[in-house]
DNA sequence: GAGTTTGAAACT
DNA sequence: CAGTTTCAAACTC
């Protein structure tokens, strides 16, 4: 995957042209078009005139699909950090509708959902004239100076997709939908598509089970590079559209989404140049006339990708360019290195520096990202340890998040995480929910990436404390948008947050002397290069998902669910571990006995092996006690033990973050081949805490009676989720702390294939250093 | 918001 | 490897 050649400067290449030059079937009268609506009960995308309702608010298990990381990814991918950046230059962008016309070259991902009325102004802004754009934004984000225009084209980040109410961008989307349709119709080769890999799906299900099962397929591109449609992709550096349209009856009204993807290639910051190739491809903009298409202007397209292609999580886009950033360094020297890719955007000079949100954007977009993610082991694992940590949450806050984004209130990508993350704004999550990124394809880079996606919602947070606050509220996650507020570090060590979950600090961030930034990648870089090398572990997770792990000897806490552990334990002498200077009970995590710990209380598991269980009442009590105040706050981050304690008291386990996801989403995952997806059930982290909670109020508090999750049950469920998570049991460098190896499979009764394949082909720790 | 406490990270 | 110092988060007031 490393040496998959990445992205592709030059985006014009005789493939690419031949897709847009070739046939332009309408695809209404494509084969490939009527096989796919026999297949299928899915309606003809066609029919656009559903009002399209893709209100996020209202909109529960779509949005995962789009939110996914995958498809997030594909699209964001590209973006990220030149939204950003653009959002300062372009204030005028507006998000407001949910137009998503996505159309870079490179991954295009389209989503229509959009605000109702929206969609003749956006459709009008966008053919029509770059008329003021409301910019919501002001993200604090964004204070990147612009790097180039390129980046200016893009959307930022910080820019919010105001969709505002959900009626409105009803409306919008569904214009825009028929609007690209009818575009596509003309404009798309499908046959080109099909080869080349593009993925079309065109389904309506009912309850968006059907939309899981197929989006998987474009999700798989994400993470199953391997696929020959991938390979093909890669190779053929075409322009590679993955359509899925998603008629979704879940919507009241029936919205359909559409979400496309071009990956041409990776070659980032392509996307504007070629533009005009990409609409020739069958990009299609919305529009206010389907003629439209032709006319637009790279401005033009810029802006609306701004507005629209990151329709799922605008809050993510910070995340993810930050996250990215250290393993977009990497790859891109890599790539420089290499220069077999002739990757323009390494190639280029200028955009060395700035490149870097170009660059990260491969990292997440769609399958590409994962070349990349192995560039640098400290995202990678800490995408990793978010996971764990944000598991539950990747899914729930993905989607409260992207909710959060069409909030009207929300000042785009940077609004607080207080409001969006809220969990009890954020929708509920069901299974279905779930599904589309558990079985979704996950990659662990999207589990990292929508790990940080969530704290992105906190970089509107001014005030380091309210930050912090926030972040609590909205289940910090280690990993996750950190903000730090280092003095003396110059965030180029562990002790800064953001350095140490692999992430650049941000405006959020109210360090001093900031070092961790894009501007100084080589700092940052040797910087990291150099601590990995003192311990090749500094940067992986540091709560550890063992749930396949054979408990330590003498370790009983392991059996409860939440078998995760911290990566070194902690060392604890006052706090007693109950408190969040503990790293393991900061991570949700029970104490092992690889912990130090003195007088150790941890309410998720005492280090000696006392389960939860039997201190229930004792942590109980204490919690209530000594946290009384924060308890509540807390609760919805992290320890949300608590309430499922309170709410299963007769669960046989202790109900960890963990074990509610499970109990409540029967891990869906049919590719558990992502290491993520252990991750994404890891509880070790608050922010995992948070999406239990979510759970727990979407489903616990329900007085449906909790059914005590055997151990054989967590047991296969641990497996199958944290298939990796075991496989990454890291030992600590310093051999404080170790796991036994065996431990990885040895439990799974039912292995699952796809972990080996992932452990296998995601090194250990790879490290930092662009050797690749 | 300022000050204190805490324990990880870094240093010796 | 142990002890000490530095650091910034977590916490308290």
């Amino acid at each position: 995957m490393l040496e998959q050649p990445i992205y592709l400067a030059d985006m014009d290449t005789p493939e690419r042209n031949q897709i847009g030059t070739t046939a332009v079937p309408k695809f209404e009268d494509s084969p490939v078009f009527n096989y796919i609506n026999n297949l299928s009960p899915i309606q003809p995308v066609k029919s656009i005139h559903t009002a399209q309702t893709f209100n996020s608010l209202s909109f529960s298990s779509l949005p995962s699909v789009f939110t996914s990381p995958h498809t997030s990814s594909y699209k964001e991918s590209r973006f990220l950090r030149r939204r950003c950046y653009s959002d300062l230059s372009r204030p005028d962008f507006s998000s407001e509708n949910g137009n998503k016309g996505v159309t870079g070259n490179v991954d295009e991902l389209q989503v229509n959902s959009s605000a109702p009325d929206d969609k003749s102004e956006s459709s009008t802004k966008l053919s029509s004239e770059p008329q003021a754009l409301k910019s919501h934004s002001s993200r604090p984000d964004c204070d990147r100076p612009l790097l180039d225009s390129e980046d200016r084209a893009v959307s930022d980040p910080c820019v919010e997709n105001n969709s505002g109410s959900g009626s409105s961008e009803a409306e919008g989307n569904r214009l825009v939908v028929s609007q690209t349709e009818e575009k596509e119709g003309t404009s798309y080769d499908w046959e080109s598509l099909i080869t080349e890999g593009a993925d079309l799906f065109i389904f309506s299900s009912p309850n968006g089970s059907e939309a899981i099962r197929l989006v998987q397929r474009p999700l798989d591109l994400v993470t199953g590079f391997p696929s020959s449609t991938l390979a093909q992709m890669m190779e053929n550096d075409n322009a590679n559209l993955s359509r899925m349209r998603i008629a979704d009856p879940i919507e009241s009204s029936g919205g359909q989404h559409e979400i496309e993807f071009s990956s041409s290639r990776a070659g980032e910051g392509c996307e504007l140049k070629d533009m005009d190739q990409a609409i020739d491809d069958g990009i299609s903009f919305p529009t206010s006339s389907d003629s439209m298409s032709r006319e637009i202007t790279d401005d033009e397209v810029a802006r609306y990708i701004a507005d629209d292609c990151m329709p799922v999580s605008n809050l993510h886009r910070g995340m993810r360019r930050r996250c990215l950033d250290f393993e977009a360094a990497v790859s891109r020297r890599k790539n420089m290195e290499d220069g077999s890719n002739g990757c323009s955007v390494s190639t280029h000079p200028e955009e060395k520096t700035t490149s870097m949100d170009k660059q990260l954007v491969p990292y997440k977009s769609g399958g590409v990202a994962t070349r990349y993610v192995l560039t640098g082991i400290g995202l990678h694992l800490n995408a990793l340890a978010t996971t764990s940590k944000d598991a539950k949450n990747l899914n729930h806050e993905r989607f409260s998040s992207e909710r959060q984004l069409n909030l009207p209130n929300s000042g785009g990508l940077c609004h607080s995480s207080s409001t969006g993350l809220d969990p009890l704004s954020t929708s509920i999550v069901t299974e279905q929910d779930m599904d589309p990124s558990g079985s979704g394809v996950q990659s662990e880079e999207d589990a990292a990436m929508a790990s940080a996606y969530v704290l992105a919602d906190d970089f509107n947070q001014n005030s380091p404390k309210k930050k912090r606050r926030r972040l609590e509220h909205a289940g910090e996650t280690e990993s996750s948008c950190k903000r730090c507020n280092c003095k003396k570090s110059k965030c180029l060590k562990l002790y800064c947050e953001c350095f140490a979950a692999g992430v650049y600090c941000i405006e959020p961030c109210s360090c001093q002397d900031c070092f961790n930034k894009p501007i100084y990648e080589d700092t940052v870089l040797a910087t990291r290069k150099q601590i990995e090398s003192r311990n090749p572990l500094a940067f992986a997770p540091k709560v550890i998902r063992n749930s396949d792990s054979l408990p330590e000897p003498g370790d009983e806490s392991n059996k409860t669910p939440a078998s995760a552990r911290h990566k070194r334990g902690c060392n604890c002498k006052k706090s007693n571990c109950l408190k969040r200077y503990c790293e393991c009970y900061q991570g949700g995590v029970g104490c092992s006995i690889s912990c130090r710990c003195e007088g150790c209380r941890n309410a998720f598991g005492r280090k000696d092996g006392s389960s939860l269980l039997g201190l229930e009442t004792e942590l109980e009590e204490e919690e209530t006690e000594t946290n009384q105040k924060s308890v509540m706050d807390k609760a919805l981050q992290g320890p949300e033990i608590q309430n499922n304690e309170e709410q299963n008291p007769g669960s046989a386990t202790p109900s960890t973050p963990l074990q509610l996801s499970r109990q409540l989403v029967p891990l869906p995952f049919s590719a558990m081949s992502n290491p993520l997806r252990s991750s994404f059930l890891n509880v070790g982290s608050s922010s995992g805490f948070y999406a239990g909670n979510q759970l727990e109020k979407s489903n616990i508090l329900q007085p449906q009676p909790v059914k005590p999750v055997s151990e054989d049950e967590i047991r296969n469920i641990l497996h199958g989720d944290c298939s990796h998570g075991a496989g990454m049991k890291t030992d600590s460098p310093n051999s404080k702390r170790i796991s036994p190896p065996q431990s990885e499979f040895g439990l799974s009764p039912l292995p699952r294939t796809g972990r080996k394949l992932i452990l296998q082909s995601i090194p250990s720790f790879p490290s930092l250093t662009p050797q690749h």
